[in-house]
DNA sequence: TTAATAAAAGTGAACGTTCATTCATTTTGT
DNA sequence: ACAAAATGAATGAACGTTCACTTTTATTAA
């Protein structure tokens, strides 16, 4: 009965195409004709695999943020100690802002405008609640500020997309020696 | 010879204009049509007050970032202590980013985006000197970690900006209470 | 004080382009 | 043989910008 299957290749294709276009030139400046041509494909193809262009982006933005996550908890177990879970859980997400610099910037800039709906960005925060759940027992070990988690987010793990930014910029060197300075100071805002 | 003056008044309006469809829209949908009705003038008007679109854009984040970087030093005065004067310039830098808040957010969306080009960027960063001077007078008290200033700027002032950003989408409210949570946590992060 | 003037502000409509998306048709894998 | 993938060309809407023209106003000449 012919039953043929989406080319996964190409599928992957297009995504790494827009999340290639979109770093180097902005949402405002990916158009679809552009995407198709990076990933060798027709225009018309593209809407066999997404629903429109919206779709193409929150695909991306969920599939990025899922992997991102899943390298964030590697290695962690519950029953670590919570500083040691946050040194590990802390390294793992710096490791993937610096090794996977054009993802990690990507999802940067979706998490500051308003390409990304607010569903999509919802859905993508969940992910991260084993790191809340790490706080909240260090809160009740009385190692952990008694704060807000956003609050412990903004100072323990956002800075790292600060640091990140300037240093695609040229402005800045994350080496072993300030990824060390970085944690130390956010270790410092939060613990008691 | 009839030198007429161009008025103030529709300059302001262009770029309130732009400032609150660039919030409310994102960048890649505020377009001249919209920003000239909005501020009840002929798109054609535009071009006698701005080069363009980019011009246009890059005019209002420099003066925002001008009004900004003026209320984060007021009453500051190079002779204080080094953590008397970081509180101060702190909270006027928090109470700017609580009153001016569609302001602000515009900043944000610059600076984490390819909206601005560079050459402005760098522009705007210049006139924060003033507390990358304090910061060196701390550490050379002793009283500031010896990091890159950009790591304390990462630390001490960035998380701001993540916090605004949910109270925005109202995941968090920045009262009193948490307002001076955050100072602590941003003191407790560069301080030695 | 007034009327003429000139230069620049201000305009609505139009231009050329580019965009996301669709369509009629062809190709491909089963 | 057939159903779905794949396509190049077409479509209509939207965009930034320009243009030919009108209005406003500071200055000048009377």
């Amino acid at each position: 009965m012919a039953i043929r299957e989406k080319s996964k290749e190409k599928r992957n294709a297009l995504l790494k195409a827009t999340l290639n276009l979109v770093n180097n030139n902005g949402f405002h400046d990916a158009p679809m004709s552009k995407i198709a041509k990076m990933a060798n494909v027709s225009p018309a193809t593209i809407y066999i695999y997404f629903e429109n262009k919206q779709d193409l982006i929150n695909q991306l933005y969920l599939e990025l943020k899922i992997s991102y996550t899943e390298q964030a908890f590697k290695d962690y177990s519950e029953n670590m100690p919570v500083k040691k879970a946050f040194e590990l859980i802390w390294y793992n997400i710096a490791n993937y802002k610096l090794k996977q610099v054009d993802e990690a910037w990507f999802l940067a800039q979706c998490d500051n405008t308003t390409m990304i709906d607010e569903n999509s960005r919802q859905e993508g925060l969940k992910h991260l609640q084993p790191l809340l759940d790490l706080w909240e027992k260090g809160q009740k070990e009385g190692i952990i500020k008694d704060v807000s988690p956003y609050l412990l987010y903004a100072y323990a793990i956002n800075p790292l997309a600060f640091l990140m930014n300037m240093q695609k910029r040229e402005l800045y060197q994350l080496d072993k020696e300030s990824l060390k300075q970085a944690f130390q100071a956010s270790w410092d805002s939060i613990r008691i």
